[in-house]
DNA sequence: TCTATTGTGTACCGATTGATACATAAATGG
DNA sequence: CCATTTATGTATCAATCGGTACACAATAGA
């Protein structure tokens, strides 16, 4: 059984894509819903019909994201068999991260830090997919615990804290146009403060 | 020779920490001049006629910023005279950052990574903040390597750029609310990587 | 007191915000 | 064919955005 009704005249997946490079570039305040029409190539209905409201289009590109690039970060961390291998590479791949030709650095970890009272809930939402990130390195920190890659007695929620916060520093100073060879000397920095070494 | 005319009825300077204040929270886009208007106790016009407009208020709340937070930290790195000791109390005053009962990190790190394009001139404006971090930094190891409390043979740029990242991943995270104890676990792993330890 | 100067309060400006009403177009099932 | 369902395009909504016109109040200098 075919859908009914007039067919959708425009992609779905990629009107979702170029929502997502306009929240990534500009942030959701920053994002306009004439913007958003513009780059999407649909009408307010449309837009509307299909995805409801500005902030649920958001948790749809945000969702997209996670797809699209979120989820080759919890593959290299958690397919990389050597545990300082995963984290060096994540950190590697989050310096590398870009979309399309715009804006670089990892969306998520340095999105809506601040943002209005009437945008709280993303705000949150976004909050909450940086601490998903925490703790898949936390998960990933453990096992490495428990397979004797790290040393016993360290403190792995901090070892995993301090990368978290490496990824957040290297998103940010990869938004701000850094170039790769500084953004691989940091993590080559970073990766001095591997416990045990 | 006085001021002539009728004598503001509002202190200039706690309008102006109050502006900061919600700067600081909610980012420039996600404050308005009617929040303003209401947390600086002033009206309109008189917004206008003492700071001139959105994007200058908040210029001012930036320097505003610089000397009652931003000089204690520049202080710290270079009047503390081990540079090791000097960074790292500057990652604890940064973790440590809190606009009184308010936001906490360091604004300028966090701030404004994202907006819209009306608004790209605040948004460089506080990258390139940033980068007067980042530059004290370098200056301070540079001095550092010269006296002998970094080994020779070190990229300091590299260095600098790496506790650069420090500051900002900290500053996500205070603000997303980290307690303190996780911090300074945080910075006790950066200090790690401190070269030639 | 008179003039000049500056700040305050009200009321409002055009533009833009996110979001829709409504008529019409295009498909399916009968 | 017709009825139903869904999408599109135009035109528009109330609310809020940043910013001001204007009348009036309060000061200083003459």
């Amino acid at each position: 059984m075919a859908e009914r009704g007039r067919p959708r005249a425009f992609d779905r997946e990629k009107a979702l894509k170029a929502a997502l490079r306009l929240f990534w570039e500009h942030g959701y305040e920053g994002t306009s819903i004439a913007e958003l029409k513009a780059a999407m190539g649909i009408n307010g209905p449309s837009l509307y019909a299909a995805f409801g409201s500005k902030e649920e289009l958001c948790r749809g590109s945000s969702a997209l994201y996670e797809r699209e690039y979120g989820a080759a970060l919890l593959a290299i961390l958690n397919d990389t068999t050597d545990a300082r291998a995963a984290v060096e590479t994540l950190l590697a791949a989050i310096a590398d991260m870009r979309c399309e030709d715009g804006p670089r650095g990892c969306l998520v970890s340095t999105g809506e830090t601040a943002c209005g009272p009437a945008n709280s809930a993303v705000a949150r939402h976004v909050a909450d997919r940086r601490g998903v990130l925490r703790n898949a390195l936390t998960d990933r920190l453990t096992r490495a615990a428990a397979e004797g890659d790290i040393p016993a007695g360290i403190d792995i929620p901090a070892l995993a804290a301090f990368y978290t916060a490496m990824i957040q520093g290297l998103s940010i100073q990869a938004r701000d146009g850094a170039d790769a060879a500084l953004l691989a000397a940091i993590i080559k920095r970073a990766m001095e403060a591997w416990p045990g070494d």
